[in-house]
DNA sequence: TATATTTCTTGATTTGAATCAATTTTTCTT
DNA sequence: AAGAAAAATTGATTCAAATCAAGAAATATA
């Protein structure tokens, strides 16, 4: 599936859209096993997969050895970036790993911030508002969630969201962070107590 | 915050854009306890928040009794609405809830769908890339990792992504169902005997 | 084709959060 | 302010998946 097929599955393109997309991406054939990206790199583009696969995963210490934890996968049709890198163009925590040989269609961050400089700004608004709603999940499942430690999760749900926690009850924010409500009890009794906090 | 700020928070907007939102939208004020948002409805509107704080939460049956689910918590400057019926535009599994007085701008789902209809199409088309990206955070974190039995995990993963199975290894699917690599094949082994597909 | 390596399977044991249950504290109502 | 209702705390017990460990099967490679 190409890359203006998966875009026409939601809006036909003009000529002139279908050739600013053509003329401002580059397709790239990569084996498998191929790294496209590693921890600590920008991700500086977004791949189109026109066939293939691929996964997004990190890397974790646990107990000595180093675990990896996949996030994402990504075939035919389906968009491959380490997203939060992507949209924030900061270091990325996540790998790219390619499982079967593809075709990827390179789409440079720069490339999409020019296009949405030329949009209008209700679009620009919402578009940047798009983002963030993506922001928000990816730190919620690839972060949050990911904490196995009932109390380091919720630590660090409070550093997310420090102006929450006292104004919702208990029973609530257990349920967000899927634990019961007496495994946070005992939670917020140990952080008192050896004051992690 | 006003809607108006949080939206200038992402791109200023002209004199015409703001108009454009003020007058497609109302400002409601909602006491707390409401339920704005009820299982079975279609979340016609999204929810700029002024001023307050809700939650979306779902309801589980859970050995006879009916337990709630916080999915998302919206305060001031944040955007409230059952994410997956909104942009749908079917039937939610979600409730919405008003923990504090709220202050809200209502935006009807039929508004943002014209906005968008005005929009360029490379635009159109990446809103929608955009929002299908959201869907599939919804999906992963409110629908499949909240189910907490593997075997009914596994077999959910295998309805959403029907081609990917026979091309991943058992070790990256696991991890991504956020269990050991063991129990997902003691869960297909199940499933095998057990002819449960 | 043989060998090495990785992946998968299977069993035994451990562990830690959920559940169950009772009490205390806080908040709401009148 | 008193009583009722809801929320939070605390302890005891249970249970299911992780971990540990070993062997089988499949895949890669020389």
């Amino acid at each position: 599936m190409t890359t203006i097929e998966s875009l026409e599955r939601f809006t036909p393109l003009s000529t002139a859209s279908r050739a600013l997309i053509i003329d401002s991406t580059v397709l790239i054939e990569v084996p498998k096993h191929t790294q496209l990206v590693a921890a600590g790199d920008i991700c500086t583009d977004a791949y189109f997969v026109e066939k293939g696969l691929a996964r997004v995963y990190c890397q974790e210490k646990k107990y000595n050895e180093m675990v990896s934890i996949t996030s994402w996968f990504a075939q035919e049709g389906g968009v491959l970036s380490s997203i939060d890198s992507f949209l924030t163009q900061k270091p990325s925590n996540e790998y790219i790993e390619i499982i079967e040989d593809c075709t990827l269609r390179v789409l440079p961050h720069v490339v999409l911030k020019e296009i949405w400089e030329e949009q209008p700004d209700i679009c620009k608004a919402f578009i940047r508002l798009y983002e963030q709603y993506i922001m928000v999940y990816e730190r919620r499942i690839h972060k949050l969630m990911r904490i196995k430690d009932p109390v380091l999760r919720y630590l660090f749900f409070l550093k997310l969201y420090p102006t929450l926690v006292n104004r919702i009850s208990l029973k609530y924010i257990a349920s967000y962070l899927d634990m019961s409500a007496e495994t946070l009890s005992r939670v917020r009794r140990e952080i008192m107590e050896k004051k992690l906090l």
